[in-house]
DNA sequence: AAACCGCTTTACGTTTACGTAAACTTTATC
DNA sequence: GATAAAGTTTACGTAAACGTAAAGCGGTTT
């Protein structure tokens, strides 16, 4: 009802910078579900969405077995059945887990990476102090160029 | 100087719940460089440390090249070569941009599991409260057994 | 000394996530 | 109607990150 478009298969592969070859084995691992139109593959705006979660899932360092079973899960889960409810909740209950482990990996990186870059600075400023010296004492009297003007 | 200790490849290993096959395969690669005594390897707290951050950088969804890339590029950064600090510079300039695309990532991804959990917990409430009817319907005169005690 | 333990090397096997090439339709364009 | 452009299947190749034997070395415990 939204956003009713379909898109063909470089038309998605160039919006998202992957090759067609990575979206046809999305499709064969079961992470994607275009139609066909004889051969070709038409894809809707829901599989546009899914494959934005899938590269995603990829740069949060998922795999795509991990990222498949959510989808799964997921469809499973609109069917309301109540054991799939609970299911649904364990595994978002892990995932968030996970997420808050990756968010103290990233911030103990990123302290790390400020210590770096502060010792980086530190380390080029004495260097800069170094020439500085080196410059007064190869030209003593420059100065005296200068007063000519 | 501060924890001058050593351990085995088994002692690491359990501490951090790899297998021996993967510390060696890091060694293989160059990500970690143990002492020897004889054939045996001898595992500083440096190589404990590099270690850890092997790991943490998996967590994060890095490669071990680019983890080792990191390494080698702080080795040469600590010899005090002025283009290498810059080099060094850049690289961490780089990391830090990769690092906010994750926690947006991540931030994303803890919102659609918000409403993904909301959509549950609503769906779960309906069930019960059918549930709820249910009963109520089937033994309509259950307060007369109450009314006994 | 026999047997066990932990460590070692060598080397082939496996899974994941595609790359790459070949050969073949279908559709659009000249 | 030739030809190029974009799509398809089939299938072999590859890099990363280990797993999994197999076989040997060096202590030590019984």
């Amino acid at each position: 009802m939204s956003t009713k478009k379909t898109y063909s298969i470089s038309e998605l592969a160039r919006e998202f910078d992957v090759t067609t070859r990575s979206m046809r084995f999305y499709e064969d691992q079961g992470l994607l579900k275009p139609g066909r139109r004889g051969q070709t593959r038409i894809f809707s705006s829901k599989d546009r969405v899914r494959l934005k979660l899938i590269l995603r899932g990829k740069r949060m360092g998922f795999s795509l077995a991990e990222t498949k079973e959510l989808f799964d899960l997921w469809d499973e889960t609109l069917s309301g059945n109540e054991k799939q409810l609970h299911l649904m909740l364990e595994t978002l209950a892990r995932k968030r887990a996970q997420l808050e482990q990756q968010k103290n990996d990233i911030a103990m990186a990123e302290i790390e990476m400020d210590t770096a870059e502060a010792r980086c600075i530190e380390a080029l400023k004495i260097l800069e102090e170094k020439k500085e010296k080196m410059r007064v004492s190869k030209v003593p009297t420059q100065d005296t160029q200068d007063t000519q003007a």
